[in-house]
DNA sequence: TATGAATGAGTGTTCATTCAT
DNA sequence: TATGAATGAACACTCATTCAT
């Protein structure tokens, strides 16, 4: 029925800059989006088995959720919102959902198993091996900006999130130490001066892309190529350039 | 939750970051926390004129207020956990202001202020005039993170600040767009290539900074001055390296 | 206070003056208490559709709330008083409206429809043609007090209501207008001589009818029979005798 | 400072009336607003003796509690209506008033003197004796007028005045009393006929000229000479005419 | 006598959650 | 499996009244 993207591929600017991406630089494989059938969250809160309608009902209920967490937060959201666009009843959220927290943990979850993804991804050695090219560094960035847009509600609400349980709290620690992690690895590949801690400097480039394209959102630019390669240069510069 | 980290200057862990830029690098005067005194913020929400007894109050509101959305996020705070912590009641906070959001806007309006000062001190020639050395951008670094931490609250809250009311966003804008302009100029005396988008970069590093400063608290390991050498580096490299 | 006056047709002290009328003078047709079933108004507050089962518990919650205004007034009933009596709770009063205001709008909107169906009955040539006779003048009182006694909580705060808000003044000044032009249309019939305004007569008339009940009730002897001949008698006098 | 009265005698509308009636018919002497000094009401809730300020300080709430009833109805005032317009302080009004509703008794039983004044002017011998004639009962309505005018917000808060306390109940009650007995005696002068009880009749005039004012003013048309003509013939008609 | 500040009981309203059909 | 209706705890906000100066 409705796409369960919040902007579909064919308007985002950035997919547009992915695409691009696989042209300027190393593409990092299964980071794509994973095909989301309708069966990929088993059914977070509920025991029962669902069939067919059931799994219909939930996916409609999750993306309604997506977009109303887009269109108001998560704070302003109320089950009022995600039940009326996803066009069902109050009492049917509760069938597949036992609070308003186990649905976003839900939606959580599913962001986590992609962001797993590019993570594992990232883990690669670089494509021609030794030092990390800018290619492969601008792979990196078009990967995250992917899932960025694509789960833009969840990752503007992210500061939020994490106040809210704290199982949530460990996905999210769980999946930004993944990555930042993986970072870290790449970065140590290439630095040979000790100027530069490899932790901190893997968690500085998580942040600057993760902040970048809330703020260019936020004063009405929406993320670009040109945007994502003058990144890719600065990121490549202050961590591989001269260590050849 | 979070352990209540809004404290004198004294205490704070970045304030050691702070002394040791002085040390390190140049600081950036006026930057500096701007004494407090009672009469700092106007009266945001009432046209009554204050005595000095009403100023304290409304003081006292204020600061409340600060630790309140610091326990507990500004959505989980209620009213009620502001009177009690200012030692007032129910009915003394609507003297003063007309809501949690009033509130709320007072605050990021002092918060903007010192933004605004920060601005204003990034915007003067470096140290040593042409191209910003290391020093200075240790310098903007250890002020930034000096703010941050004094306003951390609202910078947790940052992105749903911006969805509270127009106002706030405005004001938000505003003051992210000034730090952004600030540091373009900065970026712009370096850049010879044309690889570089100054525009982009600007905001880029202020997209580090704020975030890293967030994670980096997420995880459990506050920032430190090792972390913020590296910070400098990174972005001196990034953009003013070679650039001699 | 008062006594809880809001009863069936069949019991209301001026019914026996109304079926009186239907004896001693010329009913007035259409005028009677239209059967006011479950389904007389729409849902004023709500889109919502309403099901059986809600439209009996707003029909509840109309009626507790007449018994309430009528018990304690307008102003001094609480949501919690027309809940009380309607047997409902405080949360499913806001599901049929939005606030007292609303739950009051909708009753003086019932009431108007009475009210215009009454001025409507008033609209149309006396019995035998030509000037109005007594029993004619008998018949229009007789409906009017029927009309004032079954919305006796909603007369009596009139003069408050048309300061809530305006759409109410509106609907009380349209209501007003219409048994006013009614009533002067009847008197030109037989005003002969030109002493005599009709449009303040009419006027006149209304007001005598309209607060001569209230202040009976208010000195505790409600109107009856005789009292409404004796009414009947100074109007037929004061607007059609000696004009044959 | 501010003029006693809501409506200035200069711009009143029905003080042209009563002038008119001075001319017209036969004036009701010692029916006109008694001199309000600023004794008149002694201090009915303090046992203070007041000074010279504190007697103007008291006179100066009362006259701004009146403009404000007269704004926004008793309901709606709050004290700090009041006291800003009296332009003093919170404080202070509870020096005077032991609350809002010692306020409004202090007003109404000043209004009610007044009306005894009217109804004792009344309940005298038509001026050519005998049978009441038209210009007595000219006289009487423009007197009427008067009162009305100079009260209009306490007359329109009459319903609701009652219900507020029982003593405030009873000064309503007798002061009603006291004007339907005096008119009923007058009626009593020149009925011959049995047709009319009196009793009845008295009020019915007093509920026409009172409703009458309000129903003018709530239509946008305030009552003038012409319409107060009418009534006077009206009156006349119904109850003396036929029996000279 | 006057006043600005403080108080807190009382009330309206929202909304997540449960129930009955 | 689905739904409209019902619930009530939780919270925001008002305002008459008291207090301290």
């Amino acid at each position: 029925m409705a796409p369960p993207r919040v902007q579909s591929a064919e308007t985002s600017a950035t997919t547009g800059a992915k695409s691009a991406a696989a042209r300027k630089g190393a593409a990092v494989e299964g980071a794509g989006p994973s095909p989301r059938d309708v069966d990929a969250v088993g059914g977070p809160a509920s025991k029962r088995v669902l069939r067919s309608q059931g799994r219909r009902t939930m996916r409609r209920l999750l993306d309604a959720a997506m977009i109303a967490f887009d269109q108001r937060g998560y704070y302003d959201t109320r089950i009022n919102d995600v039940v009326k666009i996803a066009k069902t009843s109050h009492g049917t959220f509760y069938l597949y959902f036992s609070n308003k927290e186990d649905l976003l943990r839900a939606l959580v979850t599913e962001a986590g198993i992609d962001a797993q993804h590019l993570a594992g991804a990232l883990d690669r050695p670089p494509e021609l091996g030794g030092t990390p090219q800018w290619s492969d560094v601008r792979g990196w960035i078009a990967a995250y900006s992917d899932l960025w847009v694509r789960y833009a509600p969840l990752f503007r609400a992210w500061t939020d999130l994490a106040t809210i349980d704290p199982s949530l709290l460990e996905i999210l620690r769980q999946t930004l130490t993944l990555m930042s992690d993986a970072l870290e690895r790449q970065i140590g590949l290439g630095a040979s001066d000790r100027t530069i801690d490899s932790n901190t400097a893997g968690m500085a480039v998580l942040a600057m892309l993760d902040r970048f394209h809330y703020m260019r959102e936020f004063v009405g630019q929406p993320v670009d190529d040109v945007a994502l390669d003058t990144l890719a240069t600065m990121i490549h510069r202050s961590l591989f350039e001269g260590t050849a």
